[in-house]
Order: structure tokens, then C-alpha cells, then sequence
DNA sequence: ACCTGAACACCGTTCAAGT
DNA sequence: ACCTGAACACCGTTCAAGT
């Protein structure tokens, strides 16, 4: 039963390596925190008090980092989507889940680097849970607001994080200072909107 | 006369050194369109057939280097600025400077990097010549659409900048594909139309 | 006045050798 | 199976010593 499983065999680690991947992940999250998703892997394992080598054995990739240190974040937007597209119109349901979104990646400033890497490392991300989890979630919430019609029909799911993310990033470099992210939500939730008349 | 200037006497070059400062001006402009902002210090004095601390004598900051590397496409920007407030309505010259500013930073990927220093270096950047011909420029045709009505007055310059700036960057990192960022810019100008009702 | 090149302090990533 | 630590190839930045 368990070598004819759909999944690969997760194929219980040995302890000493399942304690270290948990601290190396711990350690990561705060050195995410501090200095953002470009922190230093070799001092993260440094702190964790591992050889580099141990790092890339259980991350191979800064992705994978970063995606093991917020699993229960990503998770958890997943299923705002799934509650939001039951419990709310499409509009404020799409203006909520963006706005959630926001405030994620803002907190865990990591995230904001994992996001971006869905264009530079498209093929990776492609069969990332990750990917799999975050993309569809914002996904029909869009797409629900364009069938409806309330939203603008020729922008993407990807454009539209991008577009959240990149608002972020720019943030987060300006020195976080206070929430001012706030008024440019608003702006891109407005601009995201169906128009009838355009300026030219 | 020359030494009772207000400028602090620019006090002319040696000509080996101004050879340098131009060759390594013409290298980076090279490198930073095929390496983005970040390209390599060390690398850009290397093409240029000096040692780097050439390079830092000349320039000491990769704002400097930027800067100097950009200033024809700043300076236009900044006579566009003022030909569209003699010869447009508020709002369509806003979006129209727009426009060419984030056509610019495509073209000219480092440009990007020098924007987003107005907030990693504002210490340095308030003194800079680039940082006072781009702000104004931008400022006077926000502010003046403000006053019209036709703009939101919840944000300002920097944060205009700072939006536009970071859907080129996003894009950028994106894998430039095809010039995909005329959708997000006009959600942009449109978000930034003073709205009347809001979806909350 | 200007330039060179070594020096210092950092990275990411890989891979033989050990247990 | 897992870990270590050295090795390689890169950075940015500074500064004595030269011309």
C-alpha cells in the first residue's frame, strides 16, 4: 500500500536530519524577517548551527526555503479564497482576499520573494505546491469578478500579483515606516474595476 | 568669476581621468541594459580597462554611476513634464508622463535601480541633480490634476513613483516577454482617478 | 591628480570524505 | 542516510603605494 501511493513515499526522515530541517526552518523565518527574502543562507545555517551542505540537502533551492518556512501562511490563503468565494460578492470577495494577501506578505516579508519567483523560476513553481495552492485561489476569485463583470477583463491572475507583490517589494525598500500601502490598494482595487469611459 | 560660482568649481578633468570617466559610462550603459541595475561593479571596470577603484574615484556610488549613465533620458523626462503642462489637460498629460516614464525605465533597465535609490538613499538622493529634475517633473502634473479634481489627492509623488517604478521591475524580473505592462499601466491611471463610489 | 592592485570581508553552490 | 568542511568562483569596498 504504502510503495503504490500516488505520492513518491515521503519516506520518513531519519531524526537527526527531521530536527534539523525544523530548525534550519525556524532559524530561516527569522532571518527572513529581518532582512528579507535575500538573507544570507550561509549564515542561516550557521545560526542553525549546520554545514551549508545540510542547508542544500533539505532546501535545495532558496524557493524551497521560503516555501517551507510559510507553508501555513500560503495555506491559509488557499482557504480564505475557498470561504470568501462562498461568503461574499465577487468584488469585495477579490478586494478582500488582495488585501489579506497584502498583509501577508507584508508580515512575513519572505513571502514577498517567494511570489516574485513565479516568473523567474516559472519552471519550478509549475510543480510547486506552492504554485498550486496560491494560483488557483486567486484564480476564481478573478475570474468569478470578470464573469460578473465587475472586473476589467484583460489583465491576469499572474499581472495581478505581480502587481500586489510588486507594491509590496517597493515598500518594503522605501524602509517600512507605517502602513501606507493602504491608499495604493485602494488605487489598484479601483483601477482593477470594469470601466465604461477612459481617459486618453 | 570662476572661483566665486555658485556651483563649486566643476574645475576641469585631467584628460586621462575624463577618457576613464567616459569609458566606464559607456561600459555600464552597456551592462546595466543587459544586466539590470545590479550588474557587476567590478566586472563593468574590468570591460572598461581600469581597476575599480577607478571606478570609485569616479563614481562612489552606483547611484552615481546610474545617474550619470541616465542623464539625457532624466533630463528629457524632465522638459516632457514641462511641455505637457503648457500644452495638455491635467490628466491626459499625467498619464502621458507616465507612460513615457515607464517606457524609459524599460528601455533603460538601470534607470529602475536609480528610481527605487529615491527610497533605499534618500539621504543621498535629496542632494542629487537626477532626484531634482524627476520629482518636480512628476509633481507638477500630479499636483495639478489634483487641484482639478480629475486625480485622487490620497497619494503622492513618491508613491506614484514608487508604483510605477515597481510594475517595471516586477516586469522585468518577469522575463520581459513582449511589452506586457500597457494593461497594468492603464489600470494604474485609471485607479488613480479621483472615484466617487468604492467597493469595500 | 590620478591610477593600480592587493587586501578584507563577505556571498552561493558543489562535492569528496567521513559517520 | 546524512553530515562536514574545504574548494571554487564570484562579489563590493577600501587604501597604501606608485606615477
Amino acid at each position: 500500500m504504502t510503495s503504490r501511493a500516488g505520492n513518491p513515499a515521503p519516506r520518513a526522515k531519519r531524526a537527526d536530519a527531521r530536527h534539523n530541517a525544523e530548525r534550519l526552518a525556524t532559524v530561516a523565518r527569522n532571518a527572513f524577517a529581518e532582512h528579507g527574502a535575500d538573507a544570507s543562507l550561509i549564515d542561516i545555517a550557521r545560526r542553525a548551527g549546520v554545514s551549508s551542505g545540510t542547508l542544500y540537502r533539505h532546501f535545495p533551492t532558496r524557493a524551497a526555503l521560503l516555501a517551507a518556512v510559510y507553508r501555513s501562511e500560503i495555506e491559509a490563503l488557499g482557504n480564505l479564497a475557498a470561504e470568501l468565494h462562498d461568503s461574499a460578492e465577487p468584488l469585495p470577495a477579490l478586494a478582500t482576499w488582495l488585501r489579506a494577501f497584502s498583509e501577508y506578505t507584508t508580515t512575513c516579508r519572505g513571502l514577498k520573494g517567494l511570489v516574485a519567483a513565479i516568473d523567474t523560476d516559472t519552471q519550478n513553481a509549475l510543480t510547486s505546491w506552492w504554485y498550486a495552492t496560491l494560483l488557483p485561489a486567486a484564480t476564481s476569485l478573478l475570474e468569478r469578478a470578470q464573469r460578473t463583470g465587475v472586473v476589467r477583463d484583460d489583465v491576469t491572475t499572474h499581472q495581478v500579483l505581480r502587481l500586489v507583490n510588486a507594491v509590496a517589494l517597493a515598500h518594503e525598500q522605501a524602509g517600512l515606516d507605517d502602513d501606507q500601502t493602504g491608499p495604493l490598494l485602494n488605487l489598484i482595487i479601483d483601477g482593477l474595476r470594469a470601466h465604461r469611459d477612459f481617459a486618453e
